[in-house]
Parts: structure tokens; sequence; C-alpha cells
DNA sequence: TTTT
DNA sequence: TTTT
């Protein structure tokens, strides 16, 4: 339930390859940076100019594990999340604001990367009903609604006692919390 | 042109009257805060529970001024825009980011108090297709596409030499620029 | 799962009142038909023009059940759902078809009839997470996730078995299938 | 201006190439389909279902030519339209009703085969600005805005008295207007 | 800071 | 058939 309609749509490329951490449950959660860009032509130069725009994207559930697993660094996606805009503290112990498009159960998240070109794989079917394939799917998913069923997005802050079914697609960082950032700035 | 999507789509309510200022060529820009909230239950303590996201919206162009002149606290509000994340400098001189939704000519805007309940005034037909009516219209618009030409949004600086052919619907602010606010919160 | 997106989001205004019908598991199906219209200036005649487009609109799920109980004839209302045509024969045996909009728990419906003044009863809080509430709530709902499980949706045949909890709003057609038309217009 | 929102988005390929005719002052007109694809497991067999949904999209403007220019049978896009249902007679006389997806000033397009991969020549940059570049360009187009000022869309008529600036990319069809069909299924 |  |  909600009073009221919080809804982004984007479509671009990853900065960066994806980041996927680990609720306490086990839970994924993976974050990524979402370029999108316009280019327009100066009306007093007439040059012709272009602005990036950078999306921080925050993928809970289901899709979590999906993005972890297929987007790469240059990967074009379309995604659908609502806007949410968190506080945490700078080193100097002021409040910071950061907005990010949290892509749940209630979002989705589609791969525009045509035909699986840039897996590293061959082609294999398989039934994504099932959470937890026992193994390495590599076949670039398309849409898929998120598993994550929490009304209210909790943040990752440790390593799962247990190994997830899914095992991190990315190196395990050092200890540090989501937030351990090596400055101020908002990512 | 643009490479990629971004796209808000929001409803919801005003936490303030907007605000209203005008850059150096007359066009108006408008500041609204828009309140969407999510609830839910709960799951371990069955508590239901309630989380209230505020976003930071900017009109540009005619919609600006139909923002300034028929918003106000409270108003029900759907806007279509897309997001900017600029930055600034906190009074310490550190960088600090606000990410906003920047309705311009590219977006669109909606009034949803329906039937002028909440005017201070009677119904007057109104042809809009005219910039900048003589007299205060009294009739809540509905939807406007953005009438500011411009690829790239600028921000406002000073007051306009010229009084603009659409007075300020609201009392003009000491000197200070934009982002003149008391503190380091982006708003 | 899906290839593709599939999204139509709209604010426009009932035709009629919502028109209830149950499946035989006794799941609800609610159909509205919704206006949005345009208007613009003729270049050539210099006239004001204006053009309504109708939409059928088809509610699935818990939201089916909300949308018969709350919406009424000029109701405004946001609805997301998606695309679908389907086929039927008209009365000359030929093949019809008909684009709707269906709203299932991939979509969400929000009512924007504000503060309630359209009811015809008092103000009464509610918890709508149980699905069958016992009395006739009283007070607008606003936002609702569908709660309709099925992937696709199956067509209403015939009355349920056992009369549903929720008590059809509408006076009960006699007997003929969903699309018991009285000529080939689509609605 | 408008009240109420008529809004969609879809993301689907091409089942055809292009049909791209032009209206009597020269304005491109192009007709595409568009298949969107949902798929599900029966909840009572276990089998795995798909459906797929085939989507008109009508182009006017700026992005009938790009459209007409870069996309094909296969070519997998992003548009966002409008809804409009519109009325034929069908060869028995009878009102028939075709819902299409109109892509106009107030619509975008954005073509997801990446990397010019599907094209048949070069890279070429291109200022596209200006409406009618004299040689043909070969580097897909990404998002583009609409340039077709009509407040309301036209049907097109006839050929062009005069070659229009863009030259057709389809061979020319033998005579016959728009809804020229080989029966009374809507397309 | 809104709204219900 | 709605809404303004």
């Amino acid at each position: 339930m909600a009073r009221g309609v919080n809804k982004v749509i984007l479509i671009g490329n990853l900065g960066q390859d994806p980041e996927v951490r680990y609720m306490p449950n086990g839970n994924a959660v993976t974050n990524v940076t979402l370029a999108t860009s316009d280019s327009w032509k100066d009306r007093e130069t007439g040059q012709q100019q272009e602005r990036t725009e950078w999306h921080r994207v925050v993928f809970f559930g289901k899709l979590a594990e999906i993005a972890g697993q297929y987007l790469r660094k240059g990967s074009k996606v379309y995604v659908e999340g609502a806007l949410r805009t968190r506080k945490w503290q700078g080193q100097d112990g002021q409040d910071r604001y950061t907005t990010e498009i949290v892509v749940d159960i209630n979002g989705t998240m589609q791969m525009l990367d045509s035909r699986g070109e840039q897996g590293q794989g061959g082609y294999q079917q398989q039934s994504y009903g099932q959470p937890a394939p026992q193994q390495q799917p590599q076949q670039p998913m398309q849409q898929q609604q998120g598993g994550f069923g929490g009304g209210q997005s909790q943040q990752p802050q440790q390593r799962p006692q247990q190994q997830p079914q899914q095992p991190p697609q990315q190196p395990q960082q050092p200890a540090g919390g989501f937030d351990d950032f090596d400055d101020d700035i908002p990512f």
C-alpha cells in the first residue's frame, strides 16, 4: 500500500561491475551505477554539449542475484524502481544524503545487451522459477520481478553466517560496511 | 537527443508552498518538495509501519509559472521529469550532492486536486496558449508541457533586471542565491 | 518473467460505474472505462480542439475488489497496467479485437479523488491487510498492489458457486458471459 | 495541454520491417508492430507458458523518419507514446476499432540494438539537429524526441506531390491507403 | 514539511 | 460514457 506514486524508469549503462553484498539472512543486495546522457546544441555557441547523469541503483532480492550474475561494466539495462534518499554520516560527523533507485519486488530489471553475445559461456536453457540453481546460469536473463518480500529495505550489515545458496560473483571485500567509502562523496 | 532513458513519475503532496525564482532572462524556476509514502506491516512485530519519502522537484519554463501560481502546500500533483544530481559546496568547503527531479519541456505536470476546491477564487475560463495572462488566473490548471526550450537547465542566479511578465507569487526573499541554505542539508 | 516491457500509465475519469464479475474460483474481475483527453489549438483555424480517448481497464485480484467497491462514475484514478489485445467473435462470426489495460498483481491503482468527499459514508479506519473485510469499508483506498497471483488472466465465465466474501456491488446481470455484448462494438 | 495522463512504455522487437508513408505535406508516418512477451508457469500443469503481445506503433514527425531508416524486422526498441483507438470500416461496412501507440513529439523512441552491429554500413558522426541530412546516415540513432508539431495526428492519405527531403527507405507500395488491409483484422 |  |  502506498500513498502516492514513486516510480523511476531508467535505461543506461553500468559504470562499473556490480557490487554484491549479503544481508544477515542471506539475501543479496547489489549496487550498480548507471549512466544516462543528454546531448544538445548550445543555443549561443552552437556547440554540441553532453551531460552524463549517474544513477545509483540498488537491487534487492532475486533481482540482486541476477544483477550480480549477469550485469557487468558497460552492460545496458532497463530498470524500474523507486526513489529513496538515505541519510548517512560523513567522516566529519555531518549528515549526508544519497538518493538511490531501489529495485525490489515492486520493480523490474531487464538486460538489454542483445542475444547473449556478451556472456562468456554458451547457451543453456534454464528454469528460473527455482530460486537457487545449482549451477551457474550462463545465459543472460531478461526481465524478472524482484523476489524480496520486505516492505522496507534493510541495509546489509555483515557477511551471512552460512554461505548463501548463490555464491557471490564478486571477490569479497575486506571488512567494512555498506558505506565504507574512501571519502564523503556519495558514490 | 539522449542516450538512455531517465524518467521519474511521481504523485505526491507538497510539503510547503512552492518557491519561485527568476533567471536573468526572466524565466521562472520553481522548487517544491513532494511527499510520497509507503506503508507496510512489519513481518516480525506485525506493526503497521510507514515511511515518507521526500522529493525535491524543480520546474522550469512555463510549468514553473503554473506550479508557482496554482500549487500550494498540501496540493496533490502528478509530475513527470528526469533525475539530475547536482554538486554544491557545503559551508565547510566540501562537496555535497543533491538529487532533484527536473521538470522542463520534456516533462509534464498535472494538478490532481479536483474541482478547484482548493483555489481562493471563482471559476474563470482562460486561454492558456498565451504565456503571460495580465490577470491572475483563478482556475487550477491541469496538465501542461513545459515551455522552457533549453536543453540544459541553468541555475537562476539573480533577480531579473526587468520585472518579468509573470510577477512572483511569493514574497521576494532577501538577497541570496539559489543555494543559500542555512546549513548543509540539501533541502 | 518477461521479454520486453509492456507498461501503461493512465490518469483519467470513469465513464461509468465499474462492472464487477466473478471467476469460478471466486476471484473478482472488474471492468471500467477511463477517459483521458487532449486539447490543442488547430493551427489553421485557431480553434480550440479536444479529443477524448476512452480506455478499457480490467482489474484482477484484490484490486478488482477495491475498484468495484470504491470507484464510481466520474472517479479520477491512476492506473498502471499492461496492454493486452484479446480476440473475440462478433455476431457475424468474424474476429474482433479489443485492446485493454490489464491491472493485476504487476500493476497498481490509486484513487485520486481527494479527501473522501465522494464517499457516501463516514470515515472508518481499517486494516487493509486482510483480504475480505466483513463489513463495507467506507473510506476510499489509495494505492494497492494487486493480489491476483495468476500469470495469465483468465476470463470470468460464471457465477461463483459459493458467494464470495466480497459481495458484488453491482446488480447481478442475467445469465450471459463476459462477452455478452449487445452488438459488435468492443465496449 | 491535457486532462489526464495517457502514457505507454514498451520495449519489444519489430515483427516486420517498418512501413513508411507520407502525408500530403511531406511528413512521414511510420508503422511498426512490436512484440512483447510474458512467460509463466501454469499453476495446475506446471507447464511453462508463453504469450506474445503484439503492439501496433505509429511514429510521426522526425521519429517517423528515424524509425523508417534505422529500424528493421527484429530490431529491439524502446518507445514511449500514448494510446489511441481509431475507428475504421470493415469490408462489411461495420465499424472496427484498432488501438495503437502513437509516438509523436510528446513521445520518444530509442534503439536498443547495441553498438550499431546491425547496420549495413560504417560509422559516421552526424549532426542530427538538421532535419534532412543530404546523405543517408549509417549509424543507428539512439533516443530522439519527435519533431511533429501537430497536436492531433492526421492520417496519411496520399503520396506527396513533391519528393520529400527524406526519401522513403521502403519500396513504395502500390496504390492503396493506410487501411488497405486484405481483410478485417486490424493488422 | 505533505497526505490519509 | 468522464472530467474542466
